[in-house]
DNA sequence: ATAAGTGCAAAGTCTTTGCAGATGT
DNA sequence: ACATCTGCAAAGACTTTGCACTTAT
């Protein structure tokens, strides 16, 4: 028994798919087009935020106020991110230390974790000679 | 040699240093004009903002898309985000265990880290039994 | 005198909402 | 028919910017 989706709803999922990087709401709205489907900015919101409950999708906040949206499962990334610059470096770590180790905090709480956001700030390399 | 402040960048460390949680730009201004300060939002999202590049302030971004500060070095906690009703609980762990591990890796991007974040996205016991 | 800081109002950016038309069962 | 989905334009929320005035050195 699986969920049924809209046409805009598999085009967006199919998007994410090919895509191993997080994705702003925008880009992937101009990334659709560019695809030549016919589909408003405001349902790309929806659907996203849709999928976000669905808890297919994960949503995290840039430091300048823009969502990425990923599928959960895709690569699974943190961030260094420069202060200064705003330069924001990948650190692919596919075996993260927060999911296993903190099992007991969350059963605690009771509650039902789906995924995490983990990010790091200060100076890049060329932000610290400045 | 220590950095001079003005009149409400030190009002604005003071009601900080006060302060055990995050807050938000907003409701700082709200907490400065309480305290009878003639002072205007933009100047509070300014001295924010030079905070954070000063390395003083750390900035965190909530699911909302609000800017949430806090001095450095003051308590440092994590949350558990309800991606359905929102619920934000604090996870306050003062034995962080991201600052100790990953030194390696920061070296290695010759990174000067500030401050981490580390956000948790999935259901509260609530939400789950819906 | 000069540079930095400030308040206010206006503008900017990203996102959400209202609504009438389209789509699917 | 009925409920859901959609595009468009308008509204909303938070933040930044422009500019003239004030403050400090």
């Amino acid at each position: 028994m699986s969920i049924k989706y809209t046409k805009n709803q598999q085009k967006v999922i199919e998007l994410l798919e090919n895509l191993d990087t997080e994705i702003t709401a925008q880009n992937l709205y101009i990334r659709l087009k560019e695809n030549h489907l016919k589909i408003g900015l405001a349902t790309v919101y929806r659907t996203l935020k849709y999928f976000h409950l669905q808890g297919i999708v994960q949503e995290r906040v840039t430091p300048q106020g823009e969502s990425l949206y990923r599928l959960i499962n895709k690569v699974h990334s943190h961030h260094l991110n420069c202060i200064n610059c705003g330069q924001s470096t990948i650190l692919i770590q596919e075996n993260c230390l927060i999911d296993h180790s903190l099992n007991k905090i969350f059963s605690d709480h009771k509650f039902k974790l789906y995924y995490h956001t983990l990010e790091f700030f200060g100076l890049c390399e060329n932000c610290q000679n400045c």
